[in-house]
DNA sequence: TAACATATATCGAATTTTCCGATAAAGAGG
DNA sequence: CCTCTTTATCGGAAAATTCGATATATGTTA
């Protein structure tokens, strides 16, 4: 072997704050072991990780390519780390989810699975799709449950659930009753929607083309329940994902209202780097997404 | 990082031979070293990886227990070090494969491969579903391709692909033109076949249940091109891979019996070790033989 | 522009790790 | 009982890693 973990702990530190002495902090070193220890992994392949102008210091193309190798091989050696030591399976798990799934899946899934894994630590952070894939594909998260159709080079993209949006209103609207909103009933309503930029509003969108445009849209909030509870009021009709509103529907405190002429479907996914090392916790975590968690 | 990649490149090949001796001498190293690593390895985390009787030396519950894991670090350890050292994804691949497969498909199967993957080396070693399946679990060979049902904890089995045995006959056989044999039929002919214990075997004794004990076995061989001479010389009946016969049926020299009253179909199966790392090589393979190789 | 703060590289010395050769200890086989 | 083989251990040599100090380069601020 030609070189050490220790030079690649050095190396993905330094990669990823783009600074040795952050690096050596980080691994409680000093500056100049650390220096010389990237040094020496470079001499002794002959390459240059990183670029290096002045006191700035930045990951090579070489550098970017090796990386997500170099992640994979030291997950995989902290995962032995934790084998030898007895530590059975633990391993804390970074998943990355998006608001409707994070609220409404997610932590139903997370209970699921610590029943069963009561050693593990989740830890669930919600942001939108292009923040979790950007995290996933650098390492910061193990995987993510994500909304919008995406392509990405490093990650592995598995479809895993349908969802549905579902036009919905108070109990008490005029159109509560009627069995087929057309596209006349919806230029009428005032609309109550999540803001730009979120999955569910572009599902929106894109259900509605043609007659986008033209629309009333009366409110944008950034959070399901407080457009549930404007729909309740009487402000206007709603449109959000199934899951957030079967409680609602089964109170009555809601009603759907069918729009057959119009597609609401959207597709999750599962997120992974291609490169990831599946650890026995995170096996089991994507095992329980796929079977069941996926519909 | 608590142990050194030396440490576990020791332990490795002291697991393999269990002799510390002959370890030492494929490492390139003395005695007394590759003991000392072993034994520091052990006391830093405070276990026994092999259990010592006087002068013997064996894998301990634990070590076996811990091999899969630090097998697969090593192999992708010394992947990075070919991605540090800029040979791209070359990497010798050993397959394994039983004989009908290995013959018939296997050997175009790695022609085909290597056009695409020039710098790549593959061994292809031919065994019975048995033996691969135990190398491929001692990390022995990178895959399998067999015929036999299996079970085993520590490996993957995926289907691969669907094959029928086929009973064919010298064109002038009398019943070269009937268009279904029966059971009285198949009684009444003397059987060329493969050898017991070979998957081919295993699978015309399975399609014949019921009649098996009946039958006349005329010839028992350990190849296929020995049957099909001996059918082809008007010898007796086959029974074997539809694969082996392609050739024979579009040149004419042998034809097929359709037999509609039993079912002949076999699966086929990659196996490969669940704790495996998958090399740039090794994932292209895979690739290839369920993308273009498999049913 | 000068002074300062910050970051990396380099050097010698101290420390730690790894390795070797020699040797002791412990079977296995005649 | 002797010989051969194998593992464990010891002291010292060699190699590596690390540290503190310092040189160098480069932004930043007065």
């Amino acid at each position: 072997m030609r070189y050490s973990l220790r030079q690649l702990e050095v190396f993905l530190a330094t990669a990823r704050y783009e600074n040795v002495t952050r690096a050596a902090e980080e691994l409680a070193m000093s500056q100049s072991a650390a220096s010389g220890s990237l040094k020496e992994l470079e001499r002794q392949f002959d390459m240059k990780l990183f670029d290096r102008q002045g006191k700035r210091l930045q990951l090579s193309e070489l550098g970017q390519q090796l990386r997500p190798q170099i992640e994979s091989l030291m997950e995989q050696a902290r995962s032995l780390e934790h084998a030898l030591t007895g530590e059975d399976g633990a391993g804390r798990l970074e998943i990355g989810a998006t608001l409707t799934i994070g609220n409404y899946i997610a932590v139903n899934m997370i209970a699921d699975f610590r029943q069963q894994n009561t050693k593990s630590d989740i830890i669930l952070r919600v942001a939108n799709t292009a923040t979790i894939a950007k995290q996933v594909a650098g390492f910061e998260l193990d995987m993510g449950l994500i909304e919008g159709e995406l392509q990405h080079p490093d990650l592995d993209i598995v479809h895993w659930r349908r969802d549905e949006l579902v036009v919905f209103a108070a109990p008490n609207h005029p159109l509560a009753t009627s069995n087929a909103l057309s596209d006349q009933d919806l230029l009428t309503l005032p609309w109550i929607v999540r803001e730009s930029g979120s999955g569910t509003r572009q599902a929106f969108d894109r259900a509605m083309q043609g007659i986008l445009t033209d629309l009333q849209i009366a409110m944008e909030l950034q959070h399901t329940e407080g457009i549930k509870r404007a729909v309740e009021a009487g402000l206007g009709v709603g449109c959000l994902s199934q899951i957030c509103l079967e409680d609602a529907f089964k109170r009555g405190s809601l009603v759907p209202l069918p729009v057959p002429g119009r597609d609401f479907r959207r597709e999750w996914y599962i997120i992974t780097h291609r490169d990831k090392f599946h650890s026995a916790a995170l096996k089991r975590w994507l095992t329980l997404c796929l079977q069941r968690w996926s519909t």
